[in-house]
DNA sequence: TAAAGGATCCACT
DNA sequence: GTGGATCCTTTAA
């Protein structure tokens, strides 16, 4: 398990040092998902006009974003997907980062039955790959479910994250934030190089 | 392969 | 009343 002090860093330090560890999340039916983590988003609230957390502004939504880092900040987006942030630095500091896609590794089975209602041997080959490639694919798959995970913390028995293998991280624009003005075009999305599961490859014009 | 539109809902203004 | 840190299906080339 990753000790607090990986998370209480500068969000652009730990984002990419995300790429590579492994989700994990165990459900109460004992199911235990694994997933090496390729793709993150890093989201620096008072600076940051994509973020939620833009100004240090505080509502009912994002109050996760400002407890301390190792803490999970889960929202709903366009009404129906759900996805997972990891909060980083110290507490009254609202940044954190998105986790945008995971390589399954453990649970395919629950992964799968959840996004398709297939088992894992009847996916054809683009599902295999749409099973996490995306934040609500991956919160999907995962079962990830604000009322249950909002707020929860990265440094329990159910919910955690571990060390693995650091690939080649490249990074790029952040994703489906066209009308963030300046901050559309920071590079703030890590993602490992030659993975199928990462979501996009959007080109970048520096 | 790319582009467009619908789904669906709750936090925010 | 509005729109979004997305996904999926349909339509067109």
């Amino acid at each position: 398990m990753l000790p607090r002090q990986f998370y209480e860093r500068p969000t652009l330090d730990v984002a990419p040092d995300l790429i590579g560890k492994v989700l994990n999340l165990i459900h109460e039916d004992g199911s235990h998902l694994k997933g090496r983590i390729v793709e993150v988003e890093a989201y620096i609230g008072p600076n940051d006009r994509a973020s939620h957390t833009y100004g240090g502004k505080q509502t009912t939504r994002n109050q996760a974003m400002f407890k301390r880092g190792g803490t999970a900040y889960v929202y709903i987006i366009y009404g129906l997907h759900h996805c997972m942030n990891v909060v980083t630095r110290g507490t009254g500091k609202p940044e954190g980062v998105l986790l945008r896609a995971v390589e399954p590794l453990a649970g395919l089975h629950a992964m799968s039955e959840r996004r398709y209602g297939k088992r894992p041997d009847e996916l054809t080959k683009p599902e295999r790959i749409n099973l996490t490639n995306g934040p609500g694919k991956l919160g999907q798959a995962f079962g990830i479910s604000r009322d249950e995970m909002n707020g929860h913390d990265f440094l329990t028995s159910s919910l955690f994250l571990e060390d693995g293998e650091r690939g080649n991280v490249l990074q790029s624009r952040r994703i489906g934030i066209p009308n963030s003005g300046e901050a559309k075009d920071y590079l703030w999305r890590f993602y490992e190089a030659d993975n199928p599961y990462v979501s996009k490859h959007p080109k970048v014009t520096v």
